[in-house]
DNA sequence: TTAGGGATAGAC
DNA sequence: GTCTATCCCTAA
């Protein structure tokens, strides 16, 4: 199976070895961690998405289309989901980087100042949030459920890590009632 | 608009 | 079947 995380030239693992030069060239070093289109990355290796609905016939779960109609048990009607679509590092960083600058529970201005051309909506925003927060071992809230996989965090910086947990304990979430 | 619970996809 | 990341729904 392709590893969809190996660079095609060897210039690519001496750029991806050696980090980014300087902050221009920032997105391009960042660039090769993010999956190629149809592709999924993670802590159980890069998921594809199928292309034919082999277990479409039993399933509609298997279904590779970008948006899905379907009901469920909860939901009588009709619904749409999209495929997952997984986070990239970059965008780890901005939210990072808007969590800093802007505290938890004010997504809608993350989301403005840092995600105004994303795809990303202001739940989605809360919602990886609050995934890092679990990641990083972090109970955010007295029902949280188990453990969150810690190594859905490898892909990240260290110091990006650590900025995470400090700025858990900073702006605790969710954000405090004034 | 936000928080939180639940559903879903896909690897193991 | 389990587990996690992501998406979706809905109450407040």
């Amino acid at each position: 199976m392709e590893d969809i995380f190996q660079p095609a030239h060897e210039d690519d693992i001496h750029h991806l070895l050696q980090g980014p030069q300087d902050e221009a060239d920032l997105d391009k070093w960042l660039a090769d961690f993010i999956p190629k289109d149809g592709c999924k990355r993670g802590p159980r290796g890069a998921r594809k998405r199928q292309t034919f609905p082999s277990r479409g016939a039993r399933t509609r779960r298997a279904f590779p289309l970008q948006q899905l109609c379907f009901g469920t048990t909860r939901d009588k009607r009709c619904r749409l989901r999209k495929n997952n679509d997984h986070w990239t590092i970059k965008e780890v960083t901005n939210l990072v980087q808007g969590v800093s600058k802007h505290g938890v529970g004010r997504w809608t201005e993350l989301k403005r100042d840092f995600f105004s051309t994303s795809i990303r909506t202001s739940v989605h925003l809360k919602d990886k949030w609050r995934n890092l927060l679990k990641a990083c071992g972090i109970d955010f809230t007295s029902t949280a459920k188990g453990n969150a996989q810690k190594t859905m965090l490898w892909p990240l910086d260290k110091r990006l890590i650590e900025q995470i947990t400090q700025l858990a304990y900073k702006h605790p979430y969710p954000r405090q009632k004034y």
